[in-house]
DNA sequence: TAGATTGTTAATCGATTAACAATC
DNA sequence: TAGATTGTTAATCGATTAACAATC
């Protein structure tokens, strides 16, 4: 991997966009494939797709395309996504209780060690994760490597929360409370924000006829 | 509102942000304020804020800045948020239940009317909101106005449905399948792509201390 | 070899920022 | 009036696209 200055947004944007478009190549048996396919495949041209892999190293061979497998091991390997993840949930209602039952992120390298909540309801289980009371989330922070922290919890609290997070030294949070958290240079935070979805939705909606 | 010709993506992702701002200053009871203001809640400039709102008007008074409330009630307007939109979600999952069952939509001016799902496990109502074999969708649809089909099923058959609900004649599809679903020009579509976002977060923060 | 396709440089396009006249 | 702040024009910055030499 060449040694990298500064990656746009943009570029990293698309990472997890070619990184899908290669498991389905993968898993669909096809071994090679050239920057003209996937622009075929994707929303991007195939200038942009050899610009963008550019900034990461030589991944393809001139006159032959790029190795499927190699280059989807690559960008797994830019993302990050070669190794596994310790994640914990905070809020247990539903759509906490969602995210810590989905089975799906164990096979992309993402393991949810626990949940919590201030008002576990009696339960003591999630689906195949351990429930536990807020109050117990600093000591298990000590006891145990946390990489990512998930934010289900209402709107009111997220800002307290994700500063205690930022105390017990959780370096990525993955926010689905309906407020924009940034948390400065050291977290990383993605923010889900579903109402901004929604509107953008109902703006592109009410605007389809006009445009054209 | 002054006619518009094409109004970029940048702007329209930024719309819904500047309309909880401005909610948000409601809620406080501030009538007045500046893109000087704006610029500062946010993370855009000040000269954005005035760029981005000429795209649509002139909403502010020179020496005064903005009146809050007519702002806010001019952009819920460009967006559409002046409606309200009846919603169904198919797929009665985790997430399509914590969807349905979410209370914050109405008061933005969503109502849920209906779920559906090829196996309703003897359920009838999943929140507030009835749910229904998948089987029963065509009818449903003639006799009630859909604006907006939630998708929440899993990524094989999101395909089918989307066309499915293309062919219903409904305008909308918020899809949480892990699936980029591209509809073409004369139905919107927007893509909550969680599994896209926890990448984005673990390559964030594998790259934070790099970064300067 | 001839054809195909990369990686990269240069050209274009679009979005952001700066500056300022207009004016409340 | 003087100060503040808009809306807009011009300048800058960055990202996308086009073109092509290198080379498998």
């Amino acid at each position: 991997m060449k040694k990298r200055e500064k990656i746009s947004e943009a570029v990293i944007k698309r990472l997890p966009i070619y990184y899908h478009c290669l498991k389905w190549l993968e898993n669909d048996g096809i071994t090679r494939v050239s920057s003209n396919i996937i622009s075929g495949m994707l929303n991007v041209t195939a200038s942009q797709v050899r610009q963008d892999f550019s900034n990461f190293g030589e991944f393809g061979q001139q006159g032959y395309g790029y190795d499927v497998a190699f280059l989807k091991n690559q960008i797994a390997a830019i993302l990050g996504l070669d190794k596994r993840y310790n994640v914990i949930v905070i809020g247990a209602g539903r759509i906490g209780e969602a995210l810590a039952s989905y089975k799906g992120f164990k096979n992309e390298g993402f393991d949810f060690i626990a949940a919590f909540d201030i008002d576990t309801k009696g339960r003591d289980m999630i689906g195949d994760v351990p429930l536990y009371h807020y109050d117990k989330l600093e000591e298990f922070a000590k006891d145990n490597r946390i990489d990512i922290a998930v934010i289900a919890i209402p709107a009111e609290s997220c800002k307290e929360v994700a500063a205690f997070i930022k105390k017990l030294d959780i370096k990525s949070i993955w926010n689905f409370a309906p407020v924009f958290l940034y948390m400065g240079e050291d977290i990383a935070v993605e923010n889900i924000n579903m109402s901004e979805s929604l509107f953008m939705l109902v703006y592109k909606a009410n605007n389809l006829i006009k445009e054209k």
